[in-house]
DNA sequence: TCTTTTTAATTAACATGTTAAATATCTACT
DNA sequence: AGTAGATATTTAACATGTTAATTAAAAAGA
């Protein structure tokens, strides 16, 4: 990549090229379990949140709700999910792993902790904790304004 | 965010999420210029790198060739681009903006850059440049697989 | 209580991401 | 020259991102 250029010096370019890269690591258990990036996204969520209602899974697994209504519909009709009007607020629908889905979740969240380990033992654990570090400062700096 | 669930110290959606707060500065400038990022990202190739043909392009704007063809297609209708054949490779096609390509970049350029010096004085300069530096390292430990 | 406003989820329309396949052209080799 | 394999781009099909509009229900106010 030749920094001469400003495109490749761009912040938001390099989070784009940084997380593509990291995501290749990822993406054969992801092909393996014939799952996208977000509903691993979505699952992973019910599977460490347990039953949670659409718009804070949504905003959980770093999806608008709009596309959340498209997978989960697509996940309860293979039986990946139950989806349930709440009991307390009929606006609310509360969504949950099925057997299914949790089985799925259970072997697919093993690979993910292997290839994860690797990924730190590759890149440093000191590293990972410091670009966590400085990634959240820019999150903060930024929601000042 | 609550630190406590797994998914919430995971590299990749910490970037994901990042990438998203970077982006939100700059998104009145691209509804203002009626683009999208990727589009934004296109011609901002062009307008840095000129003519350049379609493969590479698609490499600078980090998006895929496929997406390229249409973002491409739909430029050239809207006289914003030119494709041409290469003379000596026929099966390549040379991308170029055209007058209004360039006059409309122009204009976003300045408000960009107006937009990320803003982000610079709030993220600070050096802390910039760490990020960037342990963004290259932690591509770079995951090229070595 | 009735109306207005707000909130939660969904639907619609179009753009892009992703994987696979199709086209066309070039390169290498016989 | 002719053919197999490689390369560059495009097309297709489906999933998701994005903005706007819609529906239903809860909350707020007259």
């Amino acid at each position: 990549m030749n920094d001469n250029y400003e495109i490749n010096r761009s912040l938001a370019i390099n989070l784009l090229r940084t997380r593509e890269a990291v995501m290749d690591r990822f993406r054969p258990m992801l092909a393996s379990a014939n799952l996208t990036e977000q509903q691993w996204r979505v699952l992973r969520g019910l599977s460490e949140y347990g039953a949670t209602e659409a718009g804070k899974l949504a905003f959980i697994a770093c999806i608008l709700p709009q596309s959340l209504s498209r997978i989960a519909k697509n996940f309860e009709k293979k039986n990946l999910i139950k989806m349930e009007v709440d009991t307390t607020d009929a606006r609310k629908i509360i969504l949950s792993l099925t057997k299914a889905g949790e089985v799925l979740m259970t072997n697919a969240t093993l690979e993910s902790k292997n290839i994860y380990a690797q990924l730190i033992e590759d890149f440093g654990k000191n590293n990972l904790t410091d670009l966590l570090d400085k990634l959240d400062l820019l999150r903060s700096s930024l929601e000042k304004k």
